[in-house]
DNA sequence: CGACTATACGGAGACTGTCTCCGGTTAGGC
DNA sequence: GCCTAACCGGAGACAGTCTCCGTATAGTCG
């Protein structure tokens, strides 16, 4: 890539960045451009859908994820303290950007989307930290981690477009916990 | 209300039963007047803004919730098949329109939304059916009605996003039926 | 260093959808 | 049959998306 494709591609993410996290989401692609200083053209020939750019933006929101995932399953806690803690952590990071939440989940059965290859990784580690869970056998035995990861966007995305404070998806998430472990 | 008005407004509400039914609750409303067989002007004049249009739309619907939730408490079921029953119904209820889950969603907090007051019959009616389980001793101490609301439409969301066939949101209603029943 | 070319830029403008405004029409009472 | 308050319609202002193509320039090569 040519340095100045590079320069104004880092432009645009850094003005993005600032525009989602002011007006959300779904912010004119324009502005941004503008804000950038660069052309409408430049934008959307770096990312031709406002998903790519998500996507691009998103970069390093996944490895948070990932990194959340593995310091759990690590932490050898309780599993549901774990639970509860990795929930939180999932919600949180997931609601970085109004309506962030809502393009995560139509994304997750959705191959066509730029976001979707972002969503295995965020599956993957919440498989991951199920597992760990179910091998110290806490969890309930008919328990798929897809669906405790639908669930649990369901409620971040419940949060964001509720406009919940970040604490008050804990007793939705609170529910979901029993839901899936072993009675005692 | 004049007879031509009244005339219009029913033949707006039919067009956008389909539209919204063909396309989504996002669709254009300039094709919906055009359908009608009226001029924009007089879509808006009827309906100012889209959350206007779908609240009557939907006039029926929430009616037809109330009803069903009439039904379980009278049917006098088990606990579990009361709240199954009742969790299902309500979600292919909410998923008639794609998009319409998402709407009440954001609604359901927000009571300048032509929609909040909806909402709210929808927020009676879940409480209804769950004290009726309550009182049968069977939930949890600490389930609120209003997360169990949020959760499921949550859940309805998830399956409206992501296309899910009806009957897949059961595992995820299963989940939530497991966190607010007490443990046998 | 200067010339050349692949690569990238930018913004005018086509297109789509939202919503308003107001001149023209009509229902319904008298 | 007349009058007027209520209503209609659609042109057009506005905003956002996205494309196209003439222009500019980074990087290479002699």
């Amino acid at each position: 890539m040519r340095a100045d494709a590079q320069r104004n591609r880092d432009k645009i993410l850094d003005a993005a960045r600032a525009a989602f996290r002011e007006r959300g989401a779904g912010c004119s692609l324009d502005e941004i451009a503008k804000r950038a200083g660069v052309g409408a053209g430049t934008l959307y020939r770096h990312f031709p859908t406002r998903d790519d750019l998500i996507d691009a933006v998103m970069r390093n929101w996944a490895e948070r994820i990932e990194a959340d995932s593995q310091a759990v399953v690590e932490s050898d806690l309780p599993p549901r303290t774990a639970l509860t803690d990795w929930f939180n952590r999932f919600v949180e990071n997931v609601g970085i950007y109004q309506g962030a939440a809502a393009k995560l989940m139509s994304a997750m059965d959705d191959p066509k989307s730029p976001i979707y290859r972002k969503c295995q990784v965020l599956v993957a580690a919440n498989a991951k930290v199920l597992d760990s869970v179910r091998a110290k056998g806490a969890l309930r035995d008919d328990v798929d981690a897809r669906e405790v990861m639908r669930l649990v966007s369901g409620v971040a995305s419940v949060a964001d477009s509720s406009r919940l404070a970040p604490d008050q998806a804990g007793p939705m998430l609170a529910i979901v916990l029993e839901g899936i472990l072993k009675p005692e």
